[in-house]
DNA sequence: CGTTTTTGATAGTAATACTATTATTTTTGT
DNA sequence: ACAAAAATAATAGTATTACTATCAAAAACG
């Protein structure tokens, strides 16, 4: 049984999660995504791996930029719901933080509790794509339309403990946002610019590196 | 006097620092780049601008993709320079650190050394739109022709220092990389997420949040 | 089983990202 | 100062993208 994983409904025209169609668009996106990224994919092409035709996946989603924020929406839904089972029953905030630090930062796997199928492939995507999701004019438009609000909520409830274990620590939010999108970009470089990190895809050092910067810049 | 700084040659067809409309090419360019975006950003809407055509622009540059490289390109030029500048007569490796912190992470002000005109226009660019550059299927390529040896370098030679006050500390580049883009990041949330960030335009505090990090996980 | 909803097939439009051609202007070398 | 070379302007054209529209066929649904 899947647990069903909430994105704003302001993100699709129709939901995809209820037809087929709308579900072989998702998982056909996602990989069409992956193989050839943002700007090279297009309903097009999409239509044609789907055996079905532009205007229906124009009547799922307003454009592939929303398209886009779907997944990344998705992704996120999925991260809060593992944030939550991996901070549940436990009573140290900073054992709750080292958690949550391990679900922010780390790898999808298998193993972990909560995981999902497509964790995997939205991460690449998220790491890959999700700059150009944001960097944009309709960012403001966006986030008053609630896109953001997931991704908000995480890093709140994050620095949340963060103020917790340390009250005096003047930059809560700035913190965990920055290890999250870390985390995002050493794994890119380390695959494509090297010299500009100390991870690589066979000895991850992204968490240590989390690890270490919550250690030694809080003091509980 | 204008010191010249060094952009790749595999960046243009042609040299835009060669010619008027070269130049012109260059600085109406960049407030376009800032006006419309990249997405929105066309060489024709350009070419109406400084009342030439597209096709003089596309003698200049191959393509807009290769125009952003140049703008980050000269950008991370201009930042070379001012690196040497700040670290110039300074012996001791914990201030030339400091130093080089606030080159990477602080923001262009007229009054710092080495400062150029068009260093705040480009690092709003490289905020909003550093990303597109490089989150393509293109970079290794772009990678294999040198693209990034400007930034690699930066990391690297920064990145050294930290290897003299620490030598036990495992991450030097991870940590560099990681502040120089962390300071982007920040400066695009406090404008349009602020709920994500401690920053705010009025009061900014990344440089304060750089230093705190590097003087932390550092021993001395 | 008839009606509504969804999808497929097809066509069409405006904009983008170029390339090509030729005439005109500007630069330059002597 | 002037011929030759180079750069630019003007114009046209192509393939692709990012859609919108129409209508018939198929599915779902009550």
């Amino acid at each position: 049984m899947n647990i069903s994983i909430q994105v704003s409904a302001t993100l699709y025209l129709k939901d995809p999660t209820s037809s087929e169609i709308g579900l072989k668009i998702l998982t056909e996106g996602i990989q069409l995504m992956q193989d050839l990224g943002f700007e090279s994919f297009t309903f097009k092409k999409l239509a044609q791996n789907i055996q079905s035709t532009e205007a229906t996946i124009y009547r799922y989603f307003e454009n592939k930029h929303y398209f886009l924020l779907y997944l990344i929406n998705w992704y996120w839904g999925i991260i809060s719901y593992r944030l939550l089972l991996a901070t549940a029953n436990v009573t140290d905030a900073r054992q709750q933080l080292t958690n949550s630090i391990e679900v922010l930062t780390g790898l999808p796997d298998a193993s972990h509790p909560g995981y999902m199928e497509e964790e995997m492939q939205l991460k690449q995507i998220i790491i890959q794509e999700s700059g150009k999701a944001l960097h944009t004019k309709m960012v403001d438009d966006e986030n008053q339309n609630g896109i953001y609000l997931n991704y908000k909520s995480i890093v709140s409830s994050v620095a949340e403990l963060v103020k917790t274990i340390d009250p005096s620590f003047p930059y809560p939010e700035m913190l965990i946002s920055n290890l999250i999108e870390n985390a995002n970009h050493q794994r890119f470089f380390s695959v494509h610019l090297p010299r500009l990190t100390n991870t690589s895809p066979e000895q991850d050092a992204v968490v240590a590196f989390s690890h270490l910067i919550i250690q030694k810049v809080l003091q509980s």
